[in-house]
DNA sequence: AAATTACAAAATTTCAAAATTATAGCTAAA
DNA sequence: TTTAGCTATAATTTTGAAATTTTGTAATTT
C-alpha cells in the first residue's frame, strides 16, 4: 500500500469519528510531521477527501473541516433514506437465505453491543466497536440491492451523515431509541414488506429531517 | 484560478465528452507537456477525478478511463432515475413559477437543437451545444428540489452516465426519441403530476437499464 | 478609536529531481 | 518451444525546496 492511501485512510476515518473538530483547519504543512512523509503527499490525500465532501477545499486557503450544519444534515438524512430504501427494497427483491442471515448476524452484534451501552453508561471503549456495527447493519441491509454503485453511494452518504454526528454520537443520547428502530427494520426486512421496510428507515432516520 | 484546478476542469471535461478513450491509460508524465505544468498538479487532478469515478485509478499503475459496461450503465441509469425523480417531484412540490419558467427555456432551447439535429443530421459542430442543453434541462428539472446535495449527486451520477455514452452520444441515433421524452417529461412536470413525471423520467432512461 | 498600510511569518501551491516500481525485450537454460 | 532470469527503459510515487499567497501584527493615518 502506498503512502498516499495511507494517508487518505487514516484521514478518512479521522474525519468521520470525531478526530478533528467541525470546522478545524486541516494544514498539510502540519500533518506530514505525524505522518512522516511530504506535505504533498498528505495534500493528495486531501484533495480526494474533498471530492467525497469530507473536507472543504478553498484555493489558496487549504482545507477545512466542514461545519455541523442542521441544513445539510436534513439534506444528508433524506438522501439518505431514499438509497437505503431503495437499496433495502432491492434487497428484499434479490436477497437470498444468505443475505437474511447475514443482516441477522449484523443485526445481532449491533443490538447487543447497543444494549451494553444502554444498560451500563460506559461509552469510551465502546464508540469504535458501535460505530463499525451500525455501519456495518445498514451495509448489510442493502448489500444484496444488486448495485454497487447504489451501495458506494448510499457509503458516501453515510459518511458524510456520521461526520455531521461525531459529536452527537459520543454522547450515546440515541441508543434506546436506536435499539427499538434497529429491531423494527430488521423485523420489517425479514418479513418482505416493502413500504413497511421504508417506513421504519424513515422512522430511524426522520428526528434529523 | 489555479493550475491544478485548471487541469482538473480541462480533464472533468474531456473525460465525458470522449476526449479519452474507454480503457485509455492517462499518463500524468505526457499530459504535463501539454498542460504546461508538473506531473505532479496533473496527479492531484487525477486523484479528485477518481474520487468522483471518472479515472480508475491503481496504485503503482496509474490511472485509466472505466471501460463502457453494459452492467455499469445499468446501476447508472437505475440511480439516475431515482434522484432525478425524486428531484423532479421535490422540485414540482416546492417550485414555483420562476422554476417553470426555467425549465421552459431549458427545454425550448433543448428541443430547439435536437429538431435541428433531426432534421439536418449536421452533427459535428452541435455536440457541445446539444450536450450543454441536455445537461441544463435535466439539472433545471430537479433544481427546485431544495437539496444541494442531491442535486450534486445527481450531477455526479449524470456526468459518469454521458461518460458511459460518450461513444454513442455522437452517433445521434436517439434524438427522435429524445424529442419526444423531453417533451413528455415537460408537460407531465408542468401539470404537476408527480407519478406522471416520475413514469416519463423512467422511461426515457429505460433502454439503458 | 477605527481604518489603512507595511512587513514578517506562516501556509499553500507548484515544481522537477530522486527513489521506487512496472513493463518490455532479450538471452540462456530446460 | 517454453520458461526463467536479467537488464534497460518507461512510468509512478514521493520528496523537499522554490515560488506564490495568505495571515497576523505593529505602526501610521484619518
Amino acid at each position: 500500500m502506498s503512502y498516499e492511501t495511507n494517508v487518505f485512510e487514516n484521514l478518512h476515518h479521522r474525519m468521520i469519528t470525531n478526530g478533528f473538530e467541525h470546522g478545524q483547519k486541516i494544514r498539510a504543512e502540519h500533518l506530514r510531521k505525524e505522518f512522516g512523509c511530504s506535505a504533498s503527499t498528505v495534500r493528495e490525500a486531501l484533495f480526494r477527501l474533498s471530492t467525497l465532501g469530507l473536507v472543504q477545499f478553498q484555493e489558496q486557503r487549504g482545507f477545512r473541516v466542514p461545519q455541523k450544519s442542521r441544513n445539510t444534515l436534513h439534506e444528508l438524512s433524506h438522501l439518505r433514506i431514499l438509497l437505503e430504501s431503495e437499496g433495502a427494497i432491492q434487497s428484499i427483491r434479490q436477497g437470498r437465505v444468505e443475505w437474511e442471515a447475514r443482516l441477522n448476524a449484523a443485526h445481532h452484534q449491533l443490538s447487543h453491543i447497543e444494549k451494553r451501552l444502554n444498560e451500563t453508561q460506559i461509552s469510551e471503549p465502546f464508540i469504535d466497536l458501535w460505530f463499525a456495527a451500525e455501519r456495518q447493519f445498514h451495509e448489510t441491509l442493502i448489500s444484496s440491492c444488486g448495485s454497487d454503485l447504489l451501495i458506494g453511494t448510499h457509503r458516501q452518504i453515510y459518511d458524510r451523515f456520521r461526520q455531521q454526528l461525531m459529536v452527537e454520537d459520543r454522547t450515546f443520547n440515541f441508543v434506546s431509541d436506536n435499539i427499538e428502530h434497529h429491531q423494527q427494520i430488521l423485523d420489517a426486512a425479514m418479513s418482505g414488506d416493502e413500504a413497511l421496510t421504508q417506513m421504519k428507515i424513515h422512522n430511524h432516520l426522520a428526528r434529523h429531517l
